[in-house]
DNA sequence: CATGGGATTGACT
DNA sequence: GTCAATCCCATGC
């Protein structure tokens, strides 16, 4: 599999990218967390920003592969995306959650709570956990301030639709680690806590 | 220039 | 299960 290090890896479909996300590591600011969840999004589809064509609001995400979109989400929430595909083409892959691998006396700090399983398991959470902000829009997540690296382990993968929108909801393209108690609910089909790697 | 909605979360019934 | 918070920006007049 392609290495998240390198530019190429996001220089695909952004569905690849989706998945092959699920299972590597997100570093920033002395916290990390293993990416439980994602869901790609396409300029193709109404659900994708990019549907909308090139405003200032989606000029990172027609921009070049490998870079973090970042955006406010409900005037409160930072949410954190990888850009994908070649340059000019608007999509990219929404990290929506992580299970906490280091720093997570920092990620309880900024969260202000304890639980390990609510700590980053919602794309709102886990922006919060990390201290991502909207400042980070258009950052390098190649050498940049947000590392992601590649899988300690294989995953198990489950798909099933996108949530939390209302256009273009019957497209199967969100990713999710099939055993992990921090994916978001509603669970997708097939997926069981009765492990968590 | 005014308006409305959203790739969410947390608190509450 | 319901609902408000909160603000950038896309859209329409």
């Amino acid at each position: 599999m392609p290495d998240p290090r390198e530019k190429g890896f996001y220089a695909r479909s952004v569905h690849e990218v989706a998945r092959d996300l699920v299972g590597c590591v997100v570093r920033h600011d002395g916290a990390a967390g293993r990416i439980v969840e994602v869901e790609s999004y396409h300029q193709e589809e109404p659900a994708c920003h990019a549907f909308a064509g090139l405003t200032p609001r989606t000029r990172t995400l027609f921009g070049p592969p490998g870079f973090a979109y970042v955006y406010r989400s409900y005037g409160i929430h930072a949410l954190l995306n990888a850009v994908a595909e070649e340059e000019g083409v608007g999509a990219a892959a929404l990290i929506r959650a992580l299970e906490p691998v280091d720093g997570v006396d920092a990620m309880r700090k900024r969260r202000g709570i304890e639980r390990l399983e609510d700590l980053s398991n919602g794309p709102g959470k886990l922006t919060q956990a990390l201290g991502i902000w909207l400042d980070l829009n258009g950052t390098s997540l190649v050498g940049g301030p947000i590392e992601i690296l590649p899988r300690p382990a294989e995953p198990e993968i489950v798909t099933g639709t996108r949530i939390g929108i209302t256009k273009a909801v019957e497209l199967p393209w969100r990713f999710c680690d099939a055993h992990s108690a921090c994916v978001s609910r509603p669970w997708p089909p097939g997926h069981t806590r009765r492990r968590s790697s």
